[in-house]
RNA sequence: GCCCACGUAGCUCAGCCUGGUCUAAGAGCACGAGUUUCGUAAACUCGGGGCCGAGGGUUCAAAUCCCUCCGUGGGCUCCA
């Protein structure tokens, strides 16, 4: 077509230079869809939305300059958003078809998935979810084109206020630009920034999950709205395989498990409490063994306070004025008192107990704090979010001068005792909160302290600008669990404000008094949540220092008892937690029994055993060894213990 | 606290939609008794066990329908 030809010489030519750094020429105006398809027709189909010089465009935009191009398929997580984004649109688009009436909000990609937030005047049911996923196919399978227009924000005012769109005509009058970005799909037109898939035919396999509350804006005193969440995939199989995913993830769930563990349990005689069982007590209590080794190391020295303390205390304190609505009251004999909900106060009136020295700094007073917080009730989940719980608290007193030399410490502490898990986590560094005490200068050296030292150990970190205490800024750990969730558990928090409103001093060199820092501290966070974050990380199979029960003695039969029994006896001896199942059932049965408790060691014992005073041992992946001395297990099986090392 | 879902033996669940013989509410596991005495993931027989979360209502009749409350799960908000 010689006419083309010349069309496509007279445009000028632009550069697009590729991810592996390769360039090549387009005609100026090029669709980057067109690109893609020049590069093949795998990538092309399974393309979702790209990136010019950084900027997340759609498919169809058109390149006008030279650009740095790199395409998103679903395996990115730019494409994700995008796919994810595109299928709220197409949500959306079904609700107001078959809800007349309703009001679409927002609707963005989430970690997995994505929701749309909808007013309508009625919740949402579990049939109505299905009749909007139903309609959701039906249009996806229409592959309608998905287009971009700029409007001028008049327009697009009066487009969504004749749509009846009150919330979209309220997010427009928030904007600054002077036009917005919309997507037009079929009859349906949003307010969108962008980037979408090409087209409703893109998204293939579509669930719609469940519905919940939100409130507009987040804020409790806006109206509720309906949070219909949802996910979707390119193809039916990745759509099932994530369905089989989160069924295993629920599987490992820590109620479940605890209970099936007989680990810990819950009654609604005392909601947000957890009750622990014997076995559930001895993991804690390993818990609180390998914390009390790393403060012998550490030089910490463990004290104990009151959980009632007189009202005045957290009047001084300032948890009166910032914490109240979350605290436990009482009345004893006439005066008024609180339930702790935090340790702070009676870790100071120890501090306060005697004259301090500068030859006494760092001081580092640990405490494993039993604290009560009067939570909501509908955030009450399992042992991650309780109203009792345990800190593994600690308050280390020094002069501002050695947080330089504290803050990295405890850092390195805290990785330590990750580490020991195999745990991965994110840091985040927190800075002055709205509702806050003290003097602008103490909350800027605070936090420069804390970031100095997150940079000289080179660690990577999130900044959330005023997410910090009342009292100070912080830096929190959050350990990732087996669903990908995070969770906060460390935390690291300087502050100046409790020393000046308890008067807390130190006679320094000098023999004057000076103020000193101090530093709150928790590496697990508290006991029960790390539990529980464990119990989902190992799926119950505890490594060999935290089993509850590390060993399970099986005699053959009956005959068998009396050497069962001396063996069994003689691991208790040497501190390994051993049972013995001698009840008559068969040896099948029993072996069967332990390995469904996840024990690391059975051990069998049966005439030859008894013959050789030796003992047969199989582990949890099945593995047997005959003939193997007493001694000898137990020597390895406590030298596993002690390294901490998986068994 | 607010929204949605759920609540039947110790545990996992069927029955509920469409009220009455799937028996006086069932199963499996667990539990108890007896038989079996066993070489690496379920021996056999028999038995006990439930105010169907609590309270109220509708009905001739409620595990089943309606309301309130309590609890649990998932969200909102907050947080260790």
């Amino acid at each position: 077509m010689p006419g083309k030809k010349a069309e496509v010489k007279a445009k000028e030519s632009i550069a697009v230079t590729f991810p592996d750094g390769s360039k090549k020429q387009f005609p100026k105006d090029t669709q980057v869809l067109e690109v893609v398809q020049g590069i093949g027709p795998k990538l092309a189909k399974e393309a979702v939305s790209a990136s010019l010089n950084g900027k997340e465009v759609d498919l169809t935009q058109a390149i006008q300059e030279n650009a740095a191009l790199t395409v998103h398929t679903f395996e990115h997580a730019q494409g994700k958003d995008t796919y994810w984004h595109s299928t709220s649109h197409l949500m959306a688009m079904a609700v107001l078809e078959l809800f007349p009436g309703a009001q679409i909000t927002i609707g963005p990609a989430i970690n997995e998935g994505f929701y749309y937030d909808i007013d309508y005047d009625r919740p949402f049911t579990p049939e109505d979810l299905q009749r909007i996923e139903a309609r959701m196919k039906e249009l996806a399978k229409k592959d309608l084109k998905v287009t971009r227009h700029e409007w001028t924000k008049k327009e697009a005012k009066e487009y969504f206020a004749k749509k009846r769109q009150a919330y979209k005509v309220k997010l427009i009058d928030e904007l600054q630009d002077k036009t917005v970005s919309v997507y037009e799909e079929g009859n349906f037109t949003d307010l969108c920034t962008g980037p979408h898939v090409v087209s409703t035919g893109k998204i293939n396999a579509i669930k719609l999950l469940r519905v919940s509350g939100a409130y507009w804006k987040g804020d409790a005193k806006n109206k509720q709205l309906q949070r219909v969440y949802g996910i979707s995939f390119p193809e039916q199989k990745m759509l099932d395989e994530w369905v089989k995913q989160q069924e295993q993830a629920s599987a490992r769930n820590h109620v479940k498990l605890g209970k099936e563990m007989d680990l810990y349990s819950f009654h609604e005689e005392s909601p947000g409490n957890a009750f622990f069982h014997a076995k559930g007590m001895t993991l804690y209590n390993a818990l609180l063994e390998f914390m009390r080794e790393k403060y012998r190391v550490k030089e910490y020295k463990e004290i104990s306070t009151p959980i009632i303390l007189k009202k005045e205390l957290w009047i001084r304190s300032g948890h009166w004025d910032h914490y109240k609505e979350n605290m436990y009251f009482t009345k004893i004999d006439d005066v008024e008192q609180a339930i702790k909900p935090m340790n702070c106060p009676g870790s100071i009136l120890v501090y306060k107990n005697a004259r301090r020295s500068y030859k006494e700094l760092p001081l580092k007073l640990a405490e494993f704090g039993i604290d009560h917080r009067h939570e909501l009730s509908g955030v009450l989940n399992g042992l991650f979010r309780l109203r009792k719980f345990m800190q593994d608290d600690a308050h280390i007193y020094c002069t501002p001068e050695q947080l330089k030399q504290v803050i990295p410490e405890t850092i390195e502490m805290v990785d330590e005792v990750y580490k020991a898990f195999g745990f991965e986590y994110k840091v985040e560094l927190s800075t002055r909160p709205k509702d806050s005490m003290g003097a602008e200068e103490l909350w800027t050296t605070a936090t420069k302290a804390l970031h100095d030292a997150l940079n000289a150990r080179k660690v990577k970190f999130e900044l959330r600008e005023g997410e910090g205490a009342f009292y100070g800024p912080k830096i929190d750990f959050h350990v990732k669990d087996s669903l990908g969730r995070t969770w906060q558990c460390g935390t690291i928090q300087v502050d100046f404000q409790m020393p000046e409103r308890f008067d807390l001093t130190y006679i320094g060199s000098d023999d004057k008094e000076h103020r000193p820092v101090m530093v709150h501290r928790a590496i697990y966070g508290s006991l029960e949540r790390f539990l529980g974050i464990l119990v989902e990380h190992y799926a119950g199979r505890f490594p060999l220092w935290l089993s509850p029960v590390q060993v399970k003695v099986l005699p053959l039969s009956e005959k068998f008892e009396d050497y069962a029994k001396s063996v069994h006896h003689e691991l208790l001896q040497s501190g390994i937690r051993s049972e013995l199942n001698d009840s008559g059932e068969t040896l099948q049965y029993r072996i069967r029994t332990a390995s469904l408790e996840k024990i690391p060691y059975i051990i069998v014992v049966g005439e030859k055993e008894e013959k050789g005073k030796t003992i047969a041992v199989r582990d949890r992946e099945g593995k047997q060894m005959f003939g193997v001395q007493l001694a000898a297990f137990i020597a390895d099986a406590k030298k596993k213990a002690i390294e901490r090392t998986e068994a």
